[in-house]
DNA sequence: ATAGCTGCAAAAGTTTTGCATGAAA
DNA sequence: TTTCATGCAAAACTTTTGCAGCTAT
């Protein structure tokens, strides 16, 4: 906990925002949390510890999370984009699991091929890309096998 | 235009719904435009030739379509997903140009081994997957060219 | 001291729901 | 004829904006 906390608000300070205790407790909500919330959830979080934080600074605070990827937008079933602590800026991908939330970050996703193929054959020059994966892990994998 | 037209449409009658007017509109709305749409986008296409078609109506549409795989929804930026339509119920994978919004799918995307690697190491069954490339487009390229 | 941040309130925008009417099968 | 779809209006929900006061640097 303490560890993750230092290296995203060392960035923050670097880039000229100020650290509040309304920041650092919404990142605080993340690092407890291995899923992703949306801003609602986020706040309702927040409203046991720290029930004078705002929805508004919520998504403010999550728009510069964001910018900074120090939090990567995920998108979950349902309207809003959920946000979820990314371990570190190269791992920009995520396996996620549909039973829990977990989510599971990586960086290498070898689509070099698959990119070099599409610019060929489209014409398109290749920018980024998202990339998430869906599935069940371990322990909601076993908790399904007890039910049954 | 005439060709794409009836499979989705034979789609909706096996699946039991109604081949009503409104949904035909928005079934032309997708085919007469390669790109992505919010449902306020579609709404505002409709209004030109069917004014008296609800953004309820929409909503509604895009739900059985996006069931059907008649459309795919897709995250650009901004608040409200995009739909787009689906060529073929395989080609679930995309690449938007950020210029104009045109799109173009594929299906084999190449993630076997990354999959399977994965699931080794994190224990995850993996089902399903999103996977979305932006770039620039041939003309959108040449439109950048010229303006410099 | 001062630049930037917060919370509030309100506005704007998006999505869902209930219901009476209307249309496709 | 019957079942499903539509449009309207309203409600619910989500996100953004303006502003006065406050706080980290």
């Amino acid at each position: 906990m303490e560890q993750l906390s230092i290296s995203p608000m060392d960035k923050m300070k670097q880039e000229g925002y100020k650290l509040t205790p309304q920041r650092l407790a919404i990142l605080d909500v993340f690092i407890s949390s291995p899923c992703h919330l949306t801003p609602a959830e986020v706040f309702e979080e927040l409203h046991d510890d720290n029930p004078e934080i705002g929805l508004v600074t919520v998504y403010r605070t999550l728009e510069i999370f964001s910018k900074l990827g120090i939090v990567v937008e995920v998108y979950a079933n349902g309207n809003s984009p959920s946000y979820t602590l990314l371990e570190s800026p190269e791992q920009r991908h995520c396996l996620i699991c549909s039973g829990c939330g977990k989510v599971f970050h990586f960086s290498d996703c070898d689509l070099d091929d698959l990119k070099q193929r599409l610019s060929l054959l489209t014409g398109f020059k290749i920018e980024d890309h998202l990339l998430q994966l869906q599935g069940l892990c371990d322990e909601c994998q076993d908790a399904i096998a007890i039910e049954l």
